[in-house]
DNA sequence: TAAAAATATTTTATATCTAAAGCAATAATT
DNA sequence: AATTATTGCTTTAGATATAAAATATTTTTA
């Protein structure tokens, strides 16, 4: 079956691809914003919405358990870059959000982490860029439908 | 600058796509398996070398700290999968190597993994697999001649 | 309405991860 | 040969991750 071949080769590809491109994310988050991904990924999410997110939302949208934000959260909040304020008719709620420290910090990270992907992804072509970004569209739906994982929202985009 | 759009929108498609396959097969790995990734990692990356791997090796291998694979090669060897020997003429460096159990067991989790690939991209044809790792290849020579990480393995293949 | 079930979050026990410090042993310098 | 530098690995401190248990609150059920 060469077409098993085919794909898992495919898979380790993107694996490869993807996790380069995230470990120099990562890297300059940390030495240019002292700042970590995770954080990063909150701090986006929250930036989408800035009315801000109850904790249980906020980690359906990132895909992790609801401990892991939890402490991500504390962090943030003790640099006052989000706070947690509370839900009127639901004493067991918190909402999470930027405040204006975090709103300013963040979008100035966001500008940087557009300019290191561009950089990075400098020798594709925008109609590379298009075709690919459509096919793994095409099956990112196909693998999703086998699964039911169908209304979160990427974790990563700004 | 509608190229640098196309790039980022690349990225996020690319990030969400192999997060969502790794998030599966973390979870059978546990689920099936009993065990994790970064374990399924370093058996991988044992396997490749019967006759064992320097810890500083492996390390440079999977592209992660030293004293992170330390912490895995002590758990896995207390269950017996891996072992360490010492290396002759050099008192501060150990092999690491699967054992005779290890081997067998990640024969097992090597075959299911693949199984899991090809049904999770079962939507993609032998020829689009094929066509996408071409091109994912090319812009990952670009990408990594910007950077310096030349020699390092992938840290996935079987 | 009292008891049971469900929901929202935090806490706990572990595993994974990094950077940096520590410890040994080897290699290079003078 | 003695000093210095380098190398190989582990340990430490702290952040990130999960599953499962614990808490508190709300909703449902009987």
């Amino acid at each position: 079956m060469t077409a098993a071949k085919d794909r898992v080769r495919l898979w380790l590809r993107l694996l490869k691809v993807v996790r380069g491109i995230e470990y120099e994310v990562r890297d300059k988050l940390r030495r240019e914003h002292n700042t970590t991904l995770p954080r990063f990924d909150v701090m986006s999410a929250l930036s989408r919405h800035p009315e801000g997110l109850k904790m249980s939302r906020l980690s359906g949208v990132l895909r992790v358990s609801n401990g892991n934000v939890t402490g991500i959260a504390d962090r943030l909040s003790d640099e006052g870059l989000v706070e947690r304020v509370a839900v009127p008719g639901d004493r067991r709620a918190t909402v999470l959000r930027l405040t204006a420290a975090g709103q300013t910090e963040f979008a100035s990270q966001a500008r940087a982490h557009e300019d290191w992907i561009n950089q990075m992804l400098s020798g594709v072509s925008a109609e590379d860029a298009r075709a690919m970004a459509a096919r793994l569209h095409a099956f990112a739906a196909a693998t999703e439908a086998q699964n039911q994982t169908s209304e979160k929202e990427d974790a990563h985009a700004q």
